[in-house]
DNA sequence: CGTATCTCCTGCAAGC
DNA sequence: TGCTTGCAGGAGATAC
């Protein structure tokens, strides 16, 4: 499931095979993603080039130039979703199920979008992107503007006082901080020793910097490894992330805590699955 | 306004 | 073996 180090490890991946280079035409297969993607999307997008390969949160951010000469800029929001891949691939690789989205280029490579669950995004927009409505509320982007922990950590331990949800919850609030899915919130959440059902407002500043620490390394460290691969994901070039082997209480109840031996459990917090060590996180 | 619940979708696995 | 059921989950929409 795409997290940030997974869509961060799409967009380094994709950044060199497409920068610089002209959209000659675009197939869409599918177009009933998350939203319906919008007729007449394929004719905007052919002739443009890309300009710049970004990202904000889970959302990978191509920005896109029609014409220099009169400044005519879009950009083209991608979401992966659940389950969704962005490849580059030679021109000609058969398309198979779920492949809802090519974007041929000039060198005669290609951008292809699968994604089987259909909960991905393909959207694009001319206004200023830190006005599109999907990216105007998010939060604090705790590895790519490079915050330190201690920035973090205060930031979590503001927005927390005034709150009464737990802490899973208010990791996994984007509108607080970005990009910390599931299989992070749980891994950062060990690491620092709090319980995912601890009321939010009950933690010290102290322990806020601990968890922003947490964060940030679990963030960083899995980046370095391409990210996670669960089922589902692969980076541009089709070959999965090697996070997974060192994630040490997501996916593993009824194992043994590697720090202290206890029986990792798991529970259902906000309709969503969250393991924890009963002795080590308080 | 903050919080909880529902919803989209498909693939996989467990259970019968 | 083959069916049904449950579950996984990012995040917007909706209800309270």
């Amino acid at each position: 499931m795409p997290e940030l180090p997974e869509v961060e490890t799409t967009r380094r991946g994709i950044e060199p095979a497409c920068l610089g280079q002209t959209i000659t035409e675009v197939i869409i297969r599918q177009r009933s993603l998350r939203w319906p993607i919008p007729r007449g999307i394929e004719q905007k997008l052919k002739g443009a080039v890309f300009n710049k390969v970004g990202r904000r949160a889970k959302y990978l951010l191509l920005e896109l130039e029609r014409n220099i000469a009169r400044n005519n800029y879009a950009t083209l929001i991608i979401h992966l979703g659940m389950t969704g891949t962005f490849r580059v691939l030679k021109q000609g690789t058969t398309a198979k199920k779920h492949d809802h989205i090519d974007i041929l280029l000039g060198n005669n490579t290609l951008l292809r979008l699968r994604d089987p669950r259909r909960f991905g995004a393909f959207l694009l927009t001319t206004e200023p992107i830190e006005k599109h409505h999907l990216l105007s509320n998010l939060g604090m982007e705790p590895v790519l503007h490079d915050y330190t922990a201690e920035e973090v950590g205060k930031h979590l331990y503001t927005q927390s006082r005034k709150r009464k949800t737990s802490i899973k919850s208010l990791l996994m609030d984007q509108k607080i901080i970005t990009g910390v899915g599931n299989i992070y919130a749980c891994e950062s959440l060990f690491l620092s020793g709090i319980h995912p059902k601890r009321g939010c407002n009950r933690i010290s500043e102290r322990h806020y910097l601990t968890l922003a620490e947490a964060i940030i390394s679990t963030l960083t460290t899995s980046i370095k490894q391409g990210g996670t691969t669960l089922q589902d994901f692969r980076n541009s070039e089709g070959k999965p992330g090697y996070f997974q082997q060192q994630l040490l209480v997501y996916g593993r109840d009824d194992e043994s805590c590697t720090k202290c031996g206890a029986i990792i459990y798991k529970i259902t917090q906000n309709q969503r699955s969250s393991w924890y060590c009963p002795r080590c996180q308080h």
